[in-house]
DNA sequence: TAGATATGCAACCATAGGGTTGCATATCTC
DNA sequence: GAGATATGCAACCCTATGGTTGCATATCTA
C-alpha cells in the first residue's frame, strides 16, 4: 500500500507528471510509446515509470513483450480530499483573526 | 511567481507537509513555535519554510524580532484545480476503450 | 547599554535520486 | 532456430538537497 509520500515523491518530478499526462492524453501506451521524443533513455523512463507503479499512480499491464501502462486516479483523489480538502476548506475564522490580530499590532 | 514544478517539489517532503499541518491547526506561528517538539535544527526549519514561501505556500511577516507565518491555499487550489481536476474528470470513454481493446487481445 | 532572545547566513557533509552505459532476458517473426 | 524487437537488471556518475555546525545580525528588556 503506497504511502502519502510514495505519491507526493512520484508527482514531485517533473519528467514523471508529463508521462502522467502523456498517458493522460493516450492510455495504455508501452515504454517504447512513452519513450517517444523525450530527451531521455529507455531506461529513464523505465525507472519513472516504476516509480508511479510503485505509488500506485500507474498500472501496469504486461502483454506479450510489451507493457502497457494505465493511469490510476485514485491515489490522485484521495490525496485530493484528504490533503488538499483539508487546506480548501475555509476555516477564514481563525486565520483572519489571527491576521487581524497582526495587523491591529502592526499598525499600533 | 512559482511555477507547478516549484509546488509539487515542495509538497513532496514529509517534513515540510508536517509544517503545513501544524500552521492549518495554527496559522501564524513563528520560527521557534514551529521548532517545537521537532527532531529537527532551527535552521533546518527555516530551510523548509523558505522552501515553502519559494513556493507561495506560505507568506511570512516579519514582526519585531519574530516571524510570523500563515498559510497560502492559493497554490494548493491552483493545483487541484488545473492538475488533479484534470485526472479526476471521468474520460472513461478512452481509458475503458483501450483496456476492453487489450483485454480482448488477452481473452483471444 | 548589556544580555537575552529570535532569526539570518554560509560553509560543509552525506545521502537520495535522476540519468547513463552495458549486458541479460523474453517475445515475436521469418 | 536466428535475428530483431521490447523490456529488465545492475553498476556507476553526478548533482540536488535535507541536515548540520558556527557565527552574524537584529530586536527586545532589564
Amino acid at each position: 500500500m503506497p504511502t502519502d509520500d510514495d505519491i507526493f515523491r512520484a508527482l514531485a518530478d517533473p519528467s514523471r507528471r508529463r508521462l502522467l499526462d502523456r498517458l493522460h492524453l493516450a492510455d495504455g501506451q508501452s515504454l517504447g510509446d512513452l519513450c517517444a521524443g523525450l530527451a531521455m533513455t529507455r531506461q529513464a523512463v523505465a525507472k519513472h515509470l516504476a516509480t508511479l507503479e510503485a505509488a500506485n499512480l500507474v498500472v501496469a499491464v504486461r502483454q506479450g513483450r510489451e507493457k502497457h501502462h494505465f493511469i490510476n486516479r485514485v491515489p490522485i483523489n484521495e490525496i485530493a480530499e484528504r490533503w488538499i480538502g483539508k487546506f480548501d476548506q475555509p476555516r477564514l475564522s481563525a486565520l483572519s483573526a489571527l491576521k487581524r490580530n497582526l495587523e491591529g499590532e502592526e499598525n499600533d
